[in-house]
Formats: structure tokens, sequence, C-alpha cells
RNA sequence: GUCCCCAUAGUCUAACGGUUAGGACGCGGCCCUUUCAAGGCUGAAAUACGGGUUCGAUUCCCGUUGGGGGCACCA
């Protein structure tokens, strides 16, 4: 057991056989939470022993992701440490010794039973007892000698660990699930060293956790399980037995386990739709564990500090993506006008691309329907992927180049978006130049509407944008126009709503006669004149 | 088949024997308002079921039902 005085030392410990999904990140989050708020280690080990799914990219686009999260690691890949190396392929020597060593006491002996063999166990307990109990014990008490002479024959062979018979019930207190107990006798020997000599997961897991120091295991909740082998091997290597700490499982929308049907399961591809890391992480550490359970918005400095294993639920808890949405928006909401340009620099250089692709003159298009919209945005992830690279690289330098005019964005747009996504549809009206696309309910509703005068709005406000005695800017330009509108007996909303439409395509914008100050007076004005045309 | 875990609104959760069962997302209404947001106020919505223990159960015990995970030369 680890004494209080000894420093904490936490792992996070994916294996690369593909994304980080969100599984995965909450437990990065929470074992990087428990270290920074006990003054801990938090330390990162890669877990590459099978080498039919491991593979160097998927390496690094876990590192990319964490990264992203912005949860560094103290010890692990690209930072080094005193206990490394920090992939379990470069501690072959270190799993050797730990074989020997049971070889040595007898807790671990061959087992020559072919793979064949062993499914066809399988195969024949799962016909006529309904499932498999584990494996037989048939190279249990093989005699020594020929065990040996077998080996130098060359035969292939296991290594497995020797369960001691009439061992109590394997207990052990789980730092969130309380007093767990599971029977001895009905664990199998399971394998520990493979016919190519590789170790398999439950005997790296515990060889790397002892001899890295760590003093809590908080993993996934998939490994309960395990735990009870696990400290078998422990038990056989008279090694101290950490502290475990396992999660409750995610679950999509269904209650089934979360995955790929469920839309994004992968933390990079939130990124690449315009989630922001800091909404990421408070949501994620909020998904089964609570401050108060009154607080819901909980920075990454504060769970740094407040994170406790004591809060952790013990129920599978339901991804929710409308939650993390409105979390999203919150966090967006707090960004400064540099910090938001800098993470929308590539949505709002998408925006330019698209607004500049919009048709010559005035067109009516399609209103799109609200759901497939929705799912539009969902499925959208960094749409710009397919833009040409000489062609994006203009565009995002632009950003660069009129950052002042882009700062002017900030304001209209900061309260009205809730991830990244949403941003190239509702700015490209900004990149129209003389064009405008209509949109067709805004036109039957706003422009068209049955004993409207909406012409009459349009004429009105006309004249005060080619006044050239206004100053652009929305205040003075606004007033101008209420003062119009009233005059003739138009209300505000008669008068500007025609205006909006024609300006921006729809009767849904940001603020309008902001927007309209962004713009050029030709272009504002060259849009009016093609919409009353199509009017008349 | 076997071992293990879980159970408060649609969802995330609080209440560790005594509360009008609290907060958040979402949903409805009102206010603000030239649209949409944002913001403010407000409404509907939960202790799975059945037994105990107790003066008193969301809370403790047992059972039922329902969900989840493991039982690989995967991790």
């Amino acid at each position: 057991m680890a004494n209080e005085e000894m420093k904490v030392r936490v792992r996070f410990a994916p294996s690369p056989t593909g994304m980080l999904h969100l599984g995965g990140a909450r437990t990065a989050i929470y074992n990087w939470a428990f270290a920074r708020s006990q003054g801990g280690d938090f330390i990162l080990r890669i877990e590459d022993t099978d080498p039919e799914r491991s593979t160097h990219e998927n390496t690094q686009i876990i590192l990319r992701a964490l990264r992203w999260l912005g949860l560094e690691w103290d010890e692990g890949p690209e930072v080094g440490g005193a206990v490394g190396p920090y992939f379990q392929t470069e501690r072959m020597a270190t799993y050797e010794a730990a074989l020997e060593e049971l070889k040595a006491t007898g807790a671990a002996y061959p087992c020559f039973c072919s793979k064949e063999r062993l499914d066809a166990c399988r195969a024949q307990a799962e016909k006529s007892q309904g499932g498999y109990a584990g494996y037989d014990g048939h190279c249990r008490d093989m005699d020594p000698e020929e065990a040996a002479a077998r080996i130098a024959a060359g035969e292939p062979h296991v290594w497995r660990l020797r369960v001691p018979e009439g061992h109590g019930p394997i207990a052990f207190d789980d730092a969130v699930y309380g007093a767990m107990s599971f029977p001895a006798d009905v664990m199998d020997d399971l394998i520990l060293v493979r016919s190519d000599g590789s170790p398999t997961y439950n005997f790296a897991v515990v060889c790397d956790d002892a001899n890295m120091g760590i003093t809590h295991v908080i993993r996934g909740d998939d490994h309960l399980s395990n735990t009870p082998r696990q400290i078998l091997i422990y038990e056989a290597l008279g090694l101290p037995v950490p502290i475990f700490a396992h999660l409750p499982m995610i679950l999509g929308p269904d209650g089934k386990k979360l995955s790929k049907r469920h839309g994004a399961t992968n933390v990079e591809d939130y990124r690449d739709r315009g989630f922001l890391a800091d909404a990421m992480v408070n949501y994620l550490a909020l998904l089964g564990w609570s401050l108060d359970g009154e607080t819901t918005q909980i920075p990454r400095e504060m769970l740094a500090s407040e994170f406790s294993l004591e809060r952790i639920s013990k129920k599978d808890a339901v991804f929710d993506e409308e939650k993390l949405t409105w979390l999203d928006g919150v966090y967006m909401r707090e960004m400064s006008v540099g910090e938001w340009i800098g993470e929308a620099t590539p949505w709002l250089a998408y925006a330019h691309r698209l607004g500049a692709q919009a048709l010559a003159g005035v067109s009516v298009v399609p209103s799109p329907d609200k759901d497939q919209q929705k799912e539009r945005l969902a499925s959208l992830i960094a749409p710009w992927q397919d833009v040409p690279e000489e062609e994006w690289q203009e565009l995002v330098a632009e950003v660069a180049d009129r950052r002042a005019w882009y700062e002017r964005i900030y304001p209209l747009i900061i309260e009205r978006q809730t991830t990244f996504n949403e941003l190239p549809d509702k700015l490209a009206f900004l990149f129209w130049g003389a064009n405008v696309a209509l949109d067709e309910k805004s036109v039957a509703k706003v422009l068209k509407k049955e004993g409207g005068r909406a012409d009459e709005a349009l004429e009105l406000c006309r004249e005060v944008l080619t006044d050239g005695s206004i100053p652009w800017e929305a205040e003075p330009l606004q007033e101008a126009c209420r003062a119009k509108g009233e005059a003739a007996g138009l209300k505000p909303k008669l008068l500007f709503q025609p205006l909006r439409v024609a300006v921006s395509g729809n009767q849904v914008s940001p603020p309008l006669l902001e927007s309209i100050e962004l713009l050029s007076r030709s272009d504002v004005l060259a849009r009016i004149d093609g919409v009353l045309s199509i009017m008349r």
C-alpha cells in the first residue's frame, strides 16, 4: 500500500491502436487533474505491445490530442523522465526479468497448448455449458523435466501464471466503487508472456506500474474485472499493490457503449468541428464527476486544484452533445478579440471563400431544412481540408493582413455562435461583394409579404445609404433610417427586415447596421438595387 | 454459462436517515428587442418496483426488474 508521504504518481496509458476517443480523453483528464490537485506526477505511457494494431502515426495523433486538450505530462514520450522508456516495446528487458523471477518461484509455468486446442476448448465449452470458464490447466502440472525438454527442443510455448490453489477471495478497496471482492477460484491461469516472447497486457501493466512507482491507477471501468488478475501478479512478484480507481463508462444517447455510429467519438473531430479545448475539458470532467452539484463552469485551473476521487460517480454517463455545445458557447463568450481571431481564423477564411463563391447578381436559393442543417454542421470536419493548399494559404494570410477589419466582426458574432462551425454560414454574406443569395423563405416572408411595403422600405433606406453626408457608421445610419421610416409611418420592423434580407439574404442575421458598416457603400447599394429590380 | 458493477426528471448531477428532493442542459411561457442570439424572470419534469430495518427512508438490508462491463497468445 502506498503510504501518505509518498508522492502521488498516476499515469494515462493509451494503446496507439486508433484515435484518442472521448472515454480515453476523460480518463486522461481525471489522471491529470488528480495529479495536479495532489501535487503529484502525471505520466504518459504508450502501451504498444500489440504489433498488429499499434502504429507510430496513432501515437502522434494521441500526443497531439492530449496537447490540444492542454494536458501536459510530466514524464513520457518526447518529455522523458527518470523511469523511462515510456513505450512498452522498449521495456522488454524489464518484463523478461520479471518473468525470470516468476519462473524461479514456480509462479509461472510454460504451456504448450496450441491456439487451435484453446479455440476448440472454448468452442466446446460454449456449446455444452453455454460459456467459457477459462483455461483448463492442461499444462499446469506437467513434469518440469518434460517441460524443460520441450522448451529445449524449440517447441512454441507461452508462460502462464499459476494461480495459487486455495487462494481466498481477492479483495481491494476501489477509490470509486469501494470494497471489491472476487472469488479466486474462478480465475484461470492467464497468459503472461506470449509464444513470441512479448508480454500480455495484464503482465506488462503490472510490471510498468510497479517499476514506474505508480501510486494510483485511474482507468476505465472495463478494467475492473482485470484488477483481481493483476493483483494476483503483484502478489506473485511480491510487489506493493497500488490504489485503484475505476471510472464508469461513457455511453451514447441510446444508452449503449459510445461508438462511431453515435457520431464523433474522436476528440480531434471536435477540435475540427470548432469546439474549444477548454469547453471539452470542462464538459468531460463533469461527465462522471461533480464539484458540488451546482457548479457547471469549472475551468482547467479549478479542476487542477479541486478535483477529488471521492466525487467520481459510479454510474455510467450518457454523452450529451447539446450540453457540450452550450458549454462551448459559454467559453466562446469569454474569449477576447485576440483569442477569438486566433482560434477562429480557419473558419473566417472559409467563410470568405464560401461568400466569394456566391453567384453573380441576385439569386434565390432554397431554404435549408432545419434538421438537415444541424446534421450538416455536425458532420463538417475541418471543411477547408479540400481547399487547394495555395488558395488556402492566401485566404489565411488575408485574415492576418486585414486583422483590424476582422476584429470588427467579433462583437457582431461573439454572442451568436456556439461553435466555430457556425461561422461560415453566418458570415458568408460579408464576402458577397455586390451579389446577393436570397433565402427562399425569407423572400416569401419579408419581401413578398401580402400587402407589405418592402419595396418602399428599401427605397427609403436606399436614400439614407446614398446620402454621403451621413457617416458610414451603424449608429447615424440607423437613426437616419429610423427617422425616415417613422415619417413614412413604417414601424422599425417593417423597415429593417426588408433591408436585412436585401443585404444579408436572410431574415436572420448578425446586427444589421453594424454589418452594413463593415461593407462598402457601393456593394450595399448594389445589393439593394438588385433586390429591388427582381421585386418589380 | 459465469464473475462483477450500476439504478434521482429526456440528459449530466446534488442531497452521505429528517429538504416544499437542489443546480445545469434541453423543452414551454414572459420581459428585453428591427432578426437571431445573449441576458433576466418563470413553468412542466425525477427518487425503477416489491419487501423489510427505523419514530422517520432517495439514503441502510434483501429480492425483482432493467441496464452495463469482463471471462483472448486485444488493450
